[in-house]
RNA sequence: UCUUCAGUAGCUCAGUCGGUUAGAGCACCUGACUGUUAAUCAGGGGGUCGUAGGUUCAAGUCCUACCUGAAGAGCCA
């Protein structure tokens, strides 16, 4: 073969389109086409969503090569980049010489031209980076990460790395997986039955995190302003298109901001991720906005120009008491002191506002140790951004900062406050009012490509059950 | 975990009220076509109807259990 340097194929089409030049590319086969005296090979190099047309002239090539070139065999092209004869597509290269980096032997390759369900999909999650909709969803994945970093970094948060195995048991996020050495086939124990765990690893028990979050406002209440981006584990039994039991979360703390200006940062954050998402993966949304959601495009546009609505839980209990007065069913009742169901919060982001909603100070009996008392000593300066057909993207709140307080809220909640000392000083020393929240990454991708379960916008999804590749 | 729905060719699906030999498109094989656009056209091969029981003269179709998947709910991000 010709030295040529390879050329990615987004480069040839979005950027230097030198017709005439000979060039390289190399890449997987989406479809072969054609008659007797030419074929037409689409390829894709993963670069885009993005083909570029080859165009072989059959008696140039032996039989058994041509044969060999099916659906998914990944081969190496060199030709001559020219405008391309056919409609459909500016460019194509004639092609002068093939070689077959890899055959996928069509009666055993799974994925085909044509027609795939996401069920399906996920069962061969090793090979699904191959088709056009999770090549488009991991390159959207790759962007939101970067402009998760970018937005921080621009706007002088620090990059926190709090740690993925704890040994607190109250980071107060639902059920952990617990991390051990011991030899579960043969578990010492005391009199009483409970398990030694002198001779674990950490000598005591310990778990995957949670959230990052108590840990983070360590870091706020030293930094100014930090954010963590890691993995998160939770051992729920859920089994819904929302839930993982291995997901990213983003989680900023911020000192000194209070429960407005935590409000103001994560409209500000979310919008900017869903311009930049447009700004800069506009090829992959085009493709699943036409393939999966018709609507996305515009809803993107909606969600990046439109202000969130901000409301108070009970201003929020008294629109969906108001509804119920007005003949709306509900299959659960509302009530101010209880949680809203998903069917009251997306009364009022899709049917009430038809906008994002911020939804605030909900009563402290249904909200986390950590949030900050009001005034009327009844609700908690928690806040959850809700988004249409996603529900809750963003949990947070500002923080109890007074010592007192959170120390009663403690024990009010029979959380064994021996392990919360070193929590408890940043409230004994220097404290400062500070705020933050808690992103779920996928959630968002959820959002930003349209998608309707969580398990298509992950590499490899983790459930109850299945922990497959 | 609860509720509901689904499981038929490698893939996507149809299959009427329980009735004779279970169909289509794609993929594969053979052939046609001088530029295709998930190419098209003609022909061909390909099925333990999720598994195990049961009802019936007769079950892809009805019943029971289980397995798998999905949607809704709970928990939450």
């Amino acid at each position: 073969m010709e030295k040529i340097s390879r050329k990615k194929i987004v480069d040839i089409l979005k950027y230097s389109s030198e017709v005439g030049v000979k060039i390289n590319v190399k890449g997987w086969v989406r479809s072969k086409r054609g008659n007797k005296n030419i074929n037409f090979i689409a390829l894709n190099d993963g670069s885009s969503i993005l083909n570029i047309q080859l165009v072989v002239e059959v008696e140039k090539f032996s039989e058994s090569l041509l044969k060999s070139i099916t659906t998914g065999a990944c081969i190496s092209a060199i030709g001559e980049l020219v405008a391309s004869q056919g409609q459909g597509q500016s460019l194509e290269i004639h092609v002068d010489e093939i070689q077959v980096y890899g055959e996928a032997d069509p009666l055993t390759y799974p994925l085909q031209k044509k027609g795939h369900s996401l069920e399906f999909l996920r069962e061969i999650a090793h090979l699904r980076p191959r088709t056009n909709t999770f090549s488009a969803v991991l390159r959207i994945r790759h962007a939101m990460a970067y402009a998760i970093h970018k937005y921080f970094n621009d706007n002088g948060f620090f990059y926190m790395h709090t740690p993925i195995i704890t040994g607190s048991d109250c980071e107060g996020a639902g059920q952990m997986f617990q991390v051990t050495t011991l030899d579960l086939t043969n578990i010492s124990k005391d009199k009483l039955g409970e398990v030694i765990y002198d001779d674990d690893f950490f000598g005591k028990p310990t778990s995957l995190t949670v959230s990052g979050q108590l840990e983070g406002e360590l870091g706020a209440l030293a930094l100014g302003a930090i954010y963590t981006f890691g993995p998160t584990f939770r051992a729920e039994n859920s089994n819904t298109p929302r839930h993982l039991a291995e997901f990213w979360m983003i989680e900023p703390e911020v000192a000194f901001n209070e429960i407005q200006e935590n409000m103001d940062l994560a409209e500000d954050f979310l919008k900017y991720l869903t311009q930049y998402a447009l700004d800069n993966c506009s090829d992959d949304i085009a493709f699943l906005n036409e393939m999966w959601d018709k609507e996305l495009i515009s809803r993107l546009h909606f969600v990046a120009n439109n202000k969130f609505v901000r409301l108070s839980y009970t201003d929020g209990v008294a629109i969906l008491e108001d509804a119920v007065r007005n003949g709306h069913k509900f299959e659960f009742p509302v009530c101010w002191g209880t949680d809203l169901q998903s069917e009251h919060e997306r009364y009022l982001v899709e049917t009430h506002f038809n906008c994002p909603v911020i939804l605030t100070d909900y009563p402290k009996e249904i909200k986390a140790f950590y949030m900050k008392l009001n005034e009327d000593n009844k609700t908690v300066r928690a806040m959850d951004v809700l988004f249409p057909k996603i529900g809750e993207i963003i949990g947070g709140s500002q923080r109890e900062d007074d010592y007192e307080k959170l120390k009663g809220r403690i024990e009010d909640m029979d959380i064994p406050i021996k392990d919360m000392w070193w929590y408890l000083d940043t409230r004994r020393f220097g404290s400062a009012p500070h705020s933050g929240f808690g992103l779920g990454f996928e959630r968002l991708l959820l959002f930003v490509t349209g998608m309707s379960n969580i398990r298509d916008v992950i590499p490899f999804a983790r459930t109850p059950k299945n922990a497959a590749f």
